[in-house]
DNA sequence: GTTGTAATTGCAACTAAGTATCAAAAACGT
DNA sequence: ACGTTTTTGATACTTAGTTGCAATTACAAC
């Protein structure tokens, strides 16, 4: 997951704020582990680093700060093609919408940003007068290292 | 859910057969209800119709059974963005892969081909050397008759 | 058709992910 | 510092999906 150094830290914090949304103690550490995240993190995974910096925290709060990102349109979320059980892992939303590819063997997620993608999600638009708020497109399949011809 | 009238009925269980797989009543009826879908069906309506057929079919063998189907890419499992709870609904894999599109408003989902989309997964093919076994592309957003332009 | 073996099923118990309720606690404008 | 409103944590619950295993079934070989 691109985590650019230019990158603000506490944006999301202020992002909140300026909705008029209640900065807690919990939601300013829930948010900070998203933030600094360098792989995309499931719940449970969230709420363990959560609690190494505040240990009351509750999953449950987890939870909720969640789907209040994803309400905000400030987080994402994806599934990974369930290569793991049935976790829904999150990341900050990037700039540019990106396409996430994860490899069927060794499990490795890369990630792809395509002009042509950019294009049809325009075409989208237009064409199905469809205003778009939010795309996921999960690839699965074998990356470079894992598709000898004989990949099954 | 497009449903030619062209589509072979039994068209899965020829498949799942030619791979040597055996050919239980159960199976044969999960098949029969996918096939036979006009929308996208989750676990639970699967098993609903499923036990209409025969009353005796346990829910342990639809799971089983989709991940069969799963596994050997003969459907597809979507989550349509989740609108409702946390299904996974299931469809035939299509001959050419489809984008969905989930109302957030309204829940409709439409589907849509694009030569763009194809484009896409060929550029991805190249250059990310990306042997692409399967997609998922998921729009949620609002339809046409659902973003006046005070859409939230 | 019968037989033998390997695959499949149903049952029951289980796990994992996420949600609802509600009293107690905390945020933050005034 | 006060008071209202939001948020939290605890508990209990729901829903989706999985595991282990004995009983059953498919189907290839005879």
């Amino acid at each position: 997951m691109p985590m650019p150094q230019t990158e603000t830290p506490g944006r999301l914090q202020a992002e909140l704020m300026s909705r008029g949304l209640r900065m807690t103690h919990q939601r300013r550490t829930i948010l900070s582990v998203v933030e600094t995240a360098q792989q995309h993190l499931d719940a449970s995974q969230i709420l363990k680093r959560a609690r190494k910096l505040d240990p009351n925290i509750d999953r449950v709060t987890v939870y909720r700060t969640l789907g209040l990102l994803k309400r905000h349109g400030l987080v994402d979320e994806l599934d990974l093609m369930h290569l793991q059980g049935e976790k829904h892992f999150y990341e900050r939303r990037p700039q540019r919408d990106h396409i996430h590819m994860a490899c069927l063997r060794c499990g490795k997620i890369a990630e792809f940003e395509s002009a042509l993608f950019d294009r049809l999600k325009g075409q989208i638009q237009r064409e199905c007068e469809f205003r778009i708020v939010v795309t996921r497109l999960e690839i699965g399949g074998y990356c470079k290292h894992c598709r000898p011809s004989s990949a099954s």
